[in-house]
DNA sequence: CGGGAAATTGACATTAATCAAACTTAGTGG
DNA sequence: CCACTAAGTTTGATTAATGTCAATTTCCCG
């Protein structure tokens, strides 16, 4: 697709970078460009299912996902696991694992994905050289703090239904976030273990919650994956406080 | 205590900050401490009980906690409300209404506190003059993201005598992780009724399990706050992971 | 000593978890 | 094209965990 053909799995040069042309992201300076030009190591490709990073771990590397879903994950001992958040285009994965040391938590493809790919040694090196970068990240570390207070409200004080509402809502919204179509679909194939698992609810109760959403003409869920059906009635449902900001930046 | 006796209200330099005294922070160098000096605007000190910061609110200021601790929540329109994390010497509050915009939670204080404060605009200069405390910043968001992680696990998987349990040993680690003696007890005044919107529990409830760790002899709870009778059994019943680095930065 | 906040308790209601099974769907190999 | 399988969904019955209600008691604090 790009002139350059010869080359085996060419990857795409910061300036044609596939997000920055959406407008849900802000545009980079010429100055910013050049520095992620030598900052970006190259771009991985991961199948579904595939896992991304693995609680413990100590990867050298960084990531910002350039298409496809992720969740992120934490287990405990005797396999009770918590979804704690879903990664999309433009979310960053490991930040935490680079600034921290050692990886809290896993990562997994929800679908295939390309991955931008940093050196995470080279971080320091971008506090450094662009503090706009720096602030970025740290923008989006700031966010995703903002998402998980939200997820910890849902999981802890919401009732089932509310909680299933709200994790539709959530979803869609970020993926129109992110510039994805979105009508009204939630393009991710989701199982409802992986539902579940965000909202500290068994698999059978969570079938049942979403039976009921499901009679009462709020959402449909089919092909492993949920349709909305009456986004406003969804909304009020969980209570959604619309909190999101317009241009972001990203990576 | 200071040498400068006539001013009123007289607050500490940088240089004699209490904080990075303590073994357990980082130190500084001379440039940072220069430029600490100057990005200090101020102190503030608040009583017991008093909200720090609004949801929904632009405040113009970024705090960092010298004394005292305080609790960070959301709140449904129906008064549910979720405490999120707690705020204790050497951490950040604020910083997500700096970068976002808004304030999308609330903070309070448990105790008399002590703030050093800062300009919120003046965060993207530190940015910019240095490094070294911009990725600090972004260590201290990154660190935050962590407890919310396992927050995360704790309110969505682990059962009430966990949840209780984990909470116990969180806010003790935490405590000895700033430095504070905790010497089986944690100091920190708080109402059932903390504990139970911390981990999403009714109050009634939080009482009775609370109740059970005492007949077993884990914990007790006395003078409005906990003591603990048996760590090593609260950390296993929690399933508890250490995981809190040795020296961390601040401010 | 009085009053209010916090803690505690018992009875009861409800939600959600667990267990066990059946069903549906998509993919696979014959 | 048809078993056959595996993963995911759905259902009903039952149990366990947690929430709600309504007092009552304890403990501070002025």
């Amino acid at each position: 697709m790009d002139a350059t053909n010869h080359r085996p799995r060419q990857q795409v040069s910061c300036d044609a970078c596939p997000l920055r042309k959406r407008q849900e992201f802000r545009d980079f300076s010429e100055d910013e460009l050049a520095f992620m030009r030598r900052f970006k190591r190259g771009e991985l490709t991961i199948d579904k299912g595939a896992a991304i990073l693995q609680e413990g771990a100590h990867t050298p590397h960084l990531y910002t996902v350039l298409s496809g879903w992720a969740f992120r994950y934490k287990m405990m001992r005797d396999g009770r696991r918590q979804i704690v958040n879903y990664a999309m285009p433009g979310d960053m994965i490991g930040l935490q694992g680079s600034l921290m040391g050692e990886m809290q938590h896993s990562v997994e493809a929800l679908s295939p994905m390309t991955l931008c790919v940093f050196e995470r040694a080279e971080l320091f090196g971008l506090f450094t050289r662009s503090p706009e970068l720096a602030y970025d990240v740290t923008w989006i570390a700031s966010r995703e703090e903002c998402m998980l207070d939200e997820n910890l409200l849902t999981v802890g004080r919401r009732t089932a239904q509310e909680k299933i509402a709200y994790l539709v809502v959530f979803l869609w919204s970020r993926s129109v976030a992110c510039g994805l179509t979105g009508r009204n679909v939630v393009d991710i194939t989701l199982t409802q273990q992986h539902v579940a698992d965000t909202l500290g609810l068994s698999l059978v109760h969570t079938n049942k919650m979403i039976r009921k959403l499901a009679e009462r003409k709020l959402l449909t869920w089919s092909d492993g994956g949920c349709r909305i059906l009456d986004l406003e009635r969804l909304r009020r449902l969980a209570q959604w406080d619309d909190a999101i900001p317009a241009k972001r930046p990203f990576l």
